[in-house]
DNA sequence: TAGATTGTTAATCGATTAACAATC
DNA sequence: TAGATTGTTAATCGATTAACAATC
């Protein structure tokens, strides 16, 4: 086991390590140093070779890195070389929007179905996938080995609903719900935050910040 | 200036203890120690009382906190207790969800507008928002002194709408666009970038290790 | 007053940056 | 080989935790 403990603040990069790469690639772009890529992210070089050097050299003394293979051993080591069955469960605005959003599919995040508890919802096709009723949920998820669910669904319901998930094999919650997930399910459960009212509220916070400085004469 | 240099770490903690006072005010707490705080979010008494000492000092020895005066003065510090305008720039999925989502409307983030390039999209209305022409924008943000656009579009055309939008008059870009807006901005331009795809990343990297610790049989 | 709990200083811990020997 | 750049150790910086005097 070496990847282990790998620090939270590492983790947090390598999905931007991977967008870099990513569009480096398509820029043809065949290979990097930590110091060309250090200038394009905005991070120093030395942090750039630390952080990788936690999963193992990927580069080579004189040369750099070979955009291709990093690329690819990033997307390994954050396990996008495989599909993962993914369920949206809140099929409200949120909810359809992201089953929408055809992009995760290409990293590798299929939804296989959309549930909700309004029986007025009850198969409406989200892109080409009918909304199911949450009953038939702990039958579906084993069916189609489900691994993750998104839960796009008011606070009030997602401790409930993430029980149910979890109880039927679900490893992973992608939190969309105003509560901390983490701290009201087994450790072993994964659950990754959203918290979209938080980001604004940060984003307001810098903003006051801006306008106390730059006060404005109207 | 006493705000002045508030490490990123606290603001970011900022909201989560507002939701949470926000919680204890419904349940009708009156006062809260940090310790019993430091139980309920899981963090440290220390670590509570050294954040909110950043902007002064809202307990009192003996006492604790009082939840409805600290949560006041957390949403005053967040900036929460004035109506910011704001508008979505993107009326695809995510941007008509969001827009769609009155929750934000009860922090003080009101949506004035939608915009959009897709001459199709032009007059639907979204809870009760018309969907407005691109070419629009620079009039429409002057009008009605707009602070935040809220960027749902896809990274090609990101940073050409993020200029026109600065150019304008808005201070703050609430980013989900698959790029780094700040990188490509002026400096005093507000951007929280959201990045969608890379939380999905960072849970599909737990998983997969603890995939790896716990092999199945099947 | 005595007990409780803050505000704040000091100690510890972890993460970032700098430096450089190893090596392609 | 000489030059470039990594991998890695050591130094620095910042954030978290512990401790406790101040005070309600």
């Amino acid at each position: 086991m070496e990847e282990k403990g790998i620090s939270r603040a590492v983790i947090k990069r390598l999905p931007r390590y991977y967008r870099y790469l990513g569009e480096l690639l398509e820029d043809g772009v065949e290979r990097i140093s930590s110091g060309e890529l250090s200038e394009r992210m905005k991070v120093t070089a030395s942090q750039i070779r630390q952080d990788l050097n936690n999963f193992g050299g990927f580069g080579q003394q004189g040369y750099g890195y070979n955009v291709r293979y990093l690329y690819s051993e990033i997307g390994k080591i954050l396990g996008l070389d495989r599909v993962h069955n993914m369920i949206f469960v809140g099929a409200g605005n949120l909810g359809q929007a992201l089953a929408n959003y055809a992009a995760f599919e290409r990293s590798g995040f299929k939804t296989v179905g959309i549930f909700d508890v309004n029986p007025v919802l009850k198969g409406i096709s989200v892109r080409g996938i009918e909304i199911r009723m949450a009953d038939e949920l702990p039958e579906f998820i084993k069916e189609h080995h489900v691994e993750i669910a998104a839960l796009t669904l008011p606070k009030a319901k997602a401790v409930e609903m993430a029980e149910i998930l979890v109880d039927n094999g679900v490893k992973a919650i992608w939190n969309f719900a105003h509560t901390d997930l983490n701290l009201k399910l087994p450790k072993d459960v994964i659950v990754e935050n959203v918290h979209l009212s938080e980001s604004l509220m940060r984003l307001s916070y810098n903003l006051t910040r801006y306008e106390a400085e730059h006060p404005k004469n109207n």
